[in-house]
DNA sequence: GTTAGCATGTAAGGAGTTACATGATTTT
DNA sequence: AAAATCATGTAACTCCTTACATGCTAAC
């Protein structure tokens, strides 16, 4: 029932976010908007256009894209083929500023973090900073998680199971080295404003040839 | 249309195969029994009741597994609460040893392949080591179109997306490694008959202090 | 001229989650 | 006596996929 006190906001989608914020550098229609959004969240989960197409009809219906009118359009997108090119409204430039500019609980799981760090050039370095804090301590409970249980039935568990969690086990304190990495990079750098990468600093790559 | 020719088996359920290789070593009830699936493979995913008790519901409908009669139980699983203790029929069990059987394609991939590995034991050698092939393709797949990818937008696309790759494909590199390490021990080990583990052997192992 | 890829959509349905509903038993 | 945890279930709903349907354009 609280539902309808949030003022209708917050769908939680993170296809909704997705399409927002690969909107925002430029008008896209469906067709390439799905290659792009499957090339930099791919490759482990193919968005298919069952799933896009009603997507873009819904935040249309919501007015946070609309389509462009393809007379007025730079003629490298306005191909001759029925092509409905997206573009942000206002509002929905405010809607993806305002949910670039929170660091909700959601945007450290699973299903968010990929989207919200691919976005992070947009996004101020404090809040850059809680979810990266936010998306290591989500890690570290899965860690302390996993060890109790590899723990608990040491001995009454097979083989072939434990080493399944042992190797999950080391998967996991892998991310919490890279999101500690990323995390001291930050701190060390938002003293002065400019939106630094992170990629630098690489230590801890193994360099394997 | 060709379904209905498979002779009716294979509802692809990765459910249905957690379960029954759970019950295969002792009857459970519905709650331990989640538990344990939520053990050996959470967690990153939980299962809820939502699920499993329907899916318990369908396996009895379809003679897989049934309800212990509580009267002639070891008193060690029949508590004084309300509680359904289930086992597997003769009919479950000799599912369950055909689908163990079988290296299909499903069984590397990511849904399948955890359940697949933690029941390993009962696997004959022949088998695992083609799921571990398969899974070894599909990750070498996996990383070829990844690096594509980085490779074809190296340029425009910004910094972070680009760390956000660097770092899947590290992790699938990894994943990779943990494969191949498995393919040799079992190559090396599937001459004599003795079902080994797989754990030892540990020299990519890092040894984090 | 025919195959491959571009482009947009709809309908049906699978798989599982959340939230609800209920009650017994153990622990504090 | 209250709180926690054990234990089983149902209903509604979400999110996405598959499969289908349609047609254009480019390349071979």
């Amino acid at each position: 029932m609280p539902n309808d006190l949030v003022t209708m906001r917050a769908r939680s989608d993170v296809l909704e976010l997705a399409i927002l914020g690969q909107l925002q550098d430029a008008p896209l229609h469906g067709y390439e908007l799905r290659k792009r959004l499957n090339a930099t969240l791919g490759t482990v989960r193919a968005l298919s256009y069952g799933s896009l197409y009603p997507a873009l009809k819904s935040l249309t219906a919501a007015g946070l894209i609309e389509a462009v009118d393809t007379a007025d359009l730079p003629h490298a997108l306005a191909g001759k083929r029925t092509r409905i090119v997206y573009q942000l409204t206002a509002e929905g430039k405010e809607r993806l500023a305002q949910t670039l500019g929170t660091a909700d609980p959601d945007s450290w799981e699973d299903d968010s973090f990929g989207v919200r760090f691919s976005l992070f050039a947009e996004v101020d370095p404090q809040v850059r900073l809680r979810i990266l804090e936010g998306r290591r301590m989500r890690m570290l409970e899965r860690r302390e998680a996993m060890r109790e249980q590899m723990q608990r039935n040491r001995e009454r568990r097979d083989a072939w199971t434990l080493e399944l969690q042992r190797h999950g086990l080391e998967q996991i304190d892998r991310e919490v080295g890279w999101l500690e990495d990323l995390i001291t990079h930050e701190r060390n750098t938002s003293s002065h404003p400019t939106s630094t990468p992170g990629a630098q600093d690489r230590r801890r790559t193994p360099k394997e040839h």
